[in-house]
DNA sequence: TGTTTATATTAGTATATACAAAGAATGGTT
DNA sequence: AACCATTCTTTGTATATACTAATATAAACA
């Protein structure tokens, strides 16, 4: 059984102080894959809490997929791939956090160039217009997991080059700093294999599959950016969980 | 205020049903976008339950994304309107037919057999229970693209076995021949290696890159079908189109 | 009239308790 | 050894209670 040190400070909300510093055992490896928690039980007589309160910890934390939790067995850390909801616009830098791992961003490439037609096409603007091209490797706990090439509407982002790009995600960058509010999304997804600049890159075999994932966002009409990202598929998976409601899923 | 008319039933989650008395309000249209849910107290009284058993119920709910609650005001139900297509999952049948091209489907295997430990888990039933097991080829102008792998809550679709599994999506024989609403979906994509078996069905190198879909569809809470998808990865690609303002919102 | 103050309402958190249900461990019987 | 019943551990659910904090409402006041 692991010893977890929990210190529990009062004028905190006192279950997210525990989800909290479970997250970041898991995260420093004090606690491993498969390891079994402390019981709710010896837990909450540690840390002179109710059961209750450690209970709704651990539930939070089962629910975000981090722990597995066994009636009459006990509650472990969950072995697991990274998820990502293919249907759903989360930053990079959240969705790693909340699964417990440490997210950076190193920046490969960054200028302001003429638009290829392809690009052209993509954002909606004139061959040849200016774009910004940020180039960016997303890591995780110092793995590697995402190559971001990112092409941007220079007249409506230019600010954005002004902007730390190794740390803040492009995303909120538009939001809140630009005022862009992202009102539609399209996107593709397929599965390609690692050119050898890619596998070098993200740490894998030349020719091994990729998922690549090829997303327009757009501020009403208008293409904002135009993304392609690859990610490793040994340590990424997509997940969704919603309601179809009514005809969706249908034929 | 809306009249829930809930009725609590003994032996089955207290929470669940709360639960899921909301969210069949909220698509049948009893409740609507904005509309208040009684107070957590109120509701508590009226279905003679503690006030944290409607808690619990509300916290899920909230987490769901379906209602928003506010401390001193109440509980709402989560306007929808930004997410239209959110929610979507382009089918195998409808995808197909987009791109110009004639699905079909070839049943392979077909049969009532007792549950594994995995299965039963997944559907939320006892080792050994009779469930439908279903294994079809999807096929697009002649070319196998997608093999399915769908086992069934038998005690739920029996008269599945009675359809033509050939022609027809088991979705609809569930929604419109059982009646029985999707109203959840789970599911989490990742990249696999074809083995032999698969490799032979569809067409490609055995080792070749698939994508592999793993899905669980509930009515209620009540787990339905459990699914696997192994798509040709040289043929298909998921697409999608919608709007992600709400997510775009949060921190 | 407009502003402040007190009060009621409501969700958020925390506790103590109780029992149910699933799994593990034990011990005895065949 | 194999099998079964019992007991223990651990999570799951439900209850009753208490207090906090945000909001709304009503009353008091200037």
């Amino acid at each position: 059984m692991v010893d977890l040190r929990i210190k529990i400070e009062r004028g905190k909300v006192a279950y997210r102080q525990i989800e909290e510093a479970i997250v970041q055992a898991i995260r420093e490896g004090n606690l491993k894959e498969g390891d079994r928690l402390p019981s709710e039980t010896t837990l909450a007589e540690d840390l002179k809490l109710s059961r209750m309160t450690v209970n709704k910890a651990f539930t939070l934390l089962s629910q975000r997929g981090l722990i597995t939790r066994v009636r009459g067995r006990g509650s472990f850390v969950t072995p697991r791939k990274l998820n990502q909801g293919f249907f759903r616009v989360t930053s990079f830098n959240r969705s790693i956090a909340e699964m417990g791992m440490v997210p950076s961003t190193e920046v490969l490439e960054s200028r302001v160039e003429p638009a290829s037609g392809e690009v052209a096409k993509a954002l909606g603007i004139e061959k040849g217009a200016p774009v910004i091209f940020v180039k960016r490797l997303r890591v995780a706990d110092g793995v590697p997991l995402m190559l971001e090439t990112r092409y941007l509407n220079e007249a409506h982002c230019r600010p954005v080059l002004k902007e730390d790009l190794s740390t803040g995600s492009i995303h909120d960058i538009l939001i809140k700093k630009l005022n862009l509010p992202l009102t539609r999304v399209k996107q593709t997804l397929e599965v390609k294999r690692a050119s050898k600049k890619e596998a070098e890159l993200l740490g894998v075999r030349e020719g091994d599959c990729c998922f690549y994932m090829v997303r327009t966002t757009y501020t009403g009409e208008t293409p904002m950016t135009w993304v392609h990202y690859v990610y490793r598929s040994d340590r990424y998976r997509f997940e969704a969980d919603f309601n179809p409601m009514e005809d969706s899923l249908g034929e």
